[in-house]
DNA sequence: CCGCCTCGTTAAACGACTGTGAAGAGGCTG
DNA sequence: CAGCCTCTTCACAGTCGTTTAACGAGGCGG
């Protein structure tokens, strides 16, 4: 069975960073951020979930759409690809919190000014 | 069923550039660019998509009226010839950019000055 | 304080995708 | 009919993304 909805384009807005998933788009004040379609699923999951831990398992399973092989990294490493452009793109901010033992948590934050 | 309307002309307008595609004309900076048919309908098309990413098949319906063989490139060699000509006119702007994987996208970026 | 487990980081290998130059067919114009 | 322009297709080169492996740093519990 099938139902016609007429959804407004989903919109996600973290701090001073933008996403919309159905555009492959991901914007930083405006401005076009170049991202691949991991790193963007990654942030997305990340970003519908804000504020909240998210373990690597379930970020997984979400992104790559089946489940994770015990020591697997490859979450970690496109946490790190995307906190190397985050950062480019906003040096003042940082997005993505590490939960040792749990997973990580998105939240945009203030990096403090330098003294 | 056809309705009769008085629309005033199509112009788009992507930074420097000016498009009359009823005119088949493009502008750069008020001078006239030389394009062939297939060049403006493409350029065209972007300019009514611009900064959302369009992809080859999407544009290959748009320009060419028919449906995208698998594996198709004319796509991406008139987005060259587009470059060139572009870049020809205006070196200090860059307008087309590739979105891997998806498509591309329009729009007028201030190309990085020299150091 | 020691050792183990977790996480950060880099890099190699491979495949997939895109950039580029050129050749050939066809059409239009003088 | 010759010359020129456009469109299309092809081949090769170059770039980018994904995945996996490996090493080192850091946190946590005993």
């Amino acid at each position: 069975m099938s139902v016609t909805t007429f959804e407004r384009p989903e919109i996600l807005t973290i701090g001073p960073l933008q996403l919309a998933p159905e555009e492959h788009l991901a914007r930083a004040d405006g401005h076009v951020l170049a991202l691949s379609i991991r790193e963007l699923g990654l942030l997305t999951e990340l970003a519908r979930r804000a504020d909240r831990i998210v373990s690597r398992e379930e970020l997984f399973e979400l992104v790559w759409s089946r489940a994770m092989r015990p020591g697997d990294r490859s979450v970690d490493v496109y946490i790190r690809k995307l906190r190397v452009k985050l950062d480019a793109a906003l040096p003042e901010w940082s997005f993505i919190h590490t939960h040792f033992g749990f997973g990580y948590r998105l939240a945009a934050q203030p990096r403090r000014p330098l003294p």
